[in-house]
DNA sequence: GTCTGGTATTCGGTATACCAGATACCTTGG
DNA sequence: CCAAGGTATCTGGTATACCGAATACCAGAC
């Protein structure tokens, strides 16, 4: 029953949920269409438990829209669901690099700095796949350093949507400046000034909007 | 099966979600109780899986504690919590009240209009359940017309919490003064100043912490 | 008396089965 | 040919039952 999904060692639910969400990111379910409970748990191996729990996460960090009593559909995430992603990410990435200004310890400083090069490694090597993922963890790892758990388990969510938005534009040209520009907010960081941190941030932000505004064709 | 539920137009899961929910607001259960499945269940009459349901929302909105498999516990809201949860709240109300001073209407801006003179008479009259409810009601609405649906579903849980939080410290003092910060907030937004309307929002915010923190004995 | 091993019990995770609302298609009468 | 009603079916909602992991408790040995 494991036999698609590998062996557990979280719950099924989570291992769906994984698998789904995965699916919708890399685009294999287009948005729109309609994904049914007992087809999902048939060609999963599994019951219809963990699947209806994966879908009910699913629709509470809106990957699906439910509706009625119809089931699920794939939401929609084109160019205005992107401007509101992006009006929400940049508060709160801005309120995440305040408070790291504040908060940070040297620990978190130098597992940043650290972060920072090997992404610049990966950059300049060319290797995309990599670059990405490293900067999503040099995001990650400043709301961490925020010290706010809330903070974290709200944004924490927001990662695969943007993911989702991004999973064909990975354009190399965009790596090194957002290095550049990460280096900016280590250093406002490192100096604890949390008003240059955020509006860092927000400016940062901003251009990954105004990119993937273009990149939309919006 | 619903005997203690009342007829069920919406889902039991639904159903249970908000009363266990309530319980925790109202204090009912105590931060670190443990909360059994099948215990739920039985004394509500409904199976494990509404209350399962209900019991995932709940951890993922903050009011639960789930240790891996040994089951919830009613999570801590103290003074630590309280800030964390004020730091996020402020942010995104500033980013609703700027939203809304963007896109609001006219017919929404008199929508606030009303809801701010039913709160005025509430206060003035002592009804401190209704202004209370009253006031939720304004920030929910300003979180309406910033037209940013994300931005409403994640400030939706985060109303809760807030709730909880005030469950005891309900004081008719605060009214007033609220009245005229929201009269402030309501009139940058009529004026269509983003920045004022953050920047008000921000400072309301601001001062239900300070309350909150003097109130939690912080 | 204390430590260790095993066993009983608790409780979450999952599967199966049943039910009810909703939809779509088909039939029948005009 | 079209409309209205009914029926088959699809699908989500819920109940029940089973399983296995984790814990707590007890017994026996040192």
């Amino acid at each position: 029953m494991t036999d698609t999904l590998g062996d557990a060692h979280q719950s099924l639910a989570d291992l769906v949920y994984v698998q789904l969400r995965e699916r919708i990111i890399e685009g294999e379910y287009s948005a729109g269409q309609r994904l049914v409970e007992r087809e999902l748990a048939d060609s999963m191996g599994v019951s219809r438990i963990p699947v209806r729990e994966a879908m009910q996460r699913l629709e509470r960090e809106g990957f699906l829209a439910v509706q009625a009593r119809r089931g699920a559909v794939v939401a929609d995430f084109g160019p205005e669901e992107a401007e509101h992603f992006f009006a929400v990410r940049e508060s709160l990435e801005a309120l995440a690099a305040s408070l790291a200004a504040r908060h940070a310890t040297p620990a978190g400083v130098r597992g940043l700095e650290r972060l920072l090069a090997r992404t610049r490694k990966a950059a300049e090597a060319g290797r995309l796949r990599e670059t990405v993922s490293l900067n999503a963890d040099f995001h990650r790892e400043i709301v961490e350093l925020s010290g706010n758990p809330l903070l974290r388990d709200m944004m924490a969510p927001l990662d695969g949507r943007l993911r989702r938005l991004f999973r064909l534009t990975s354009d190399v040209d965009t790596s090194l400046p957002m290095c550049t520009e990460h280096q900016q907010l280590l250093d406002a960081i490192k100096a604890r000034d949390p008003e240059t941190a955020a509006a860092l941030a927000r400016h940062h932000v901003a251009g990954t909007r105004a990119f993937a505004r273009q990149a939309l064709g919006g």
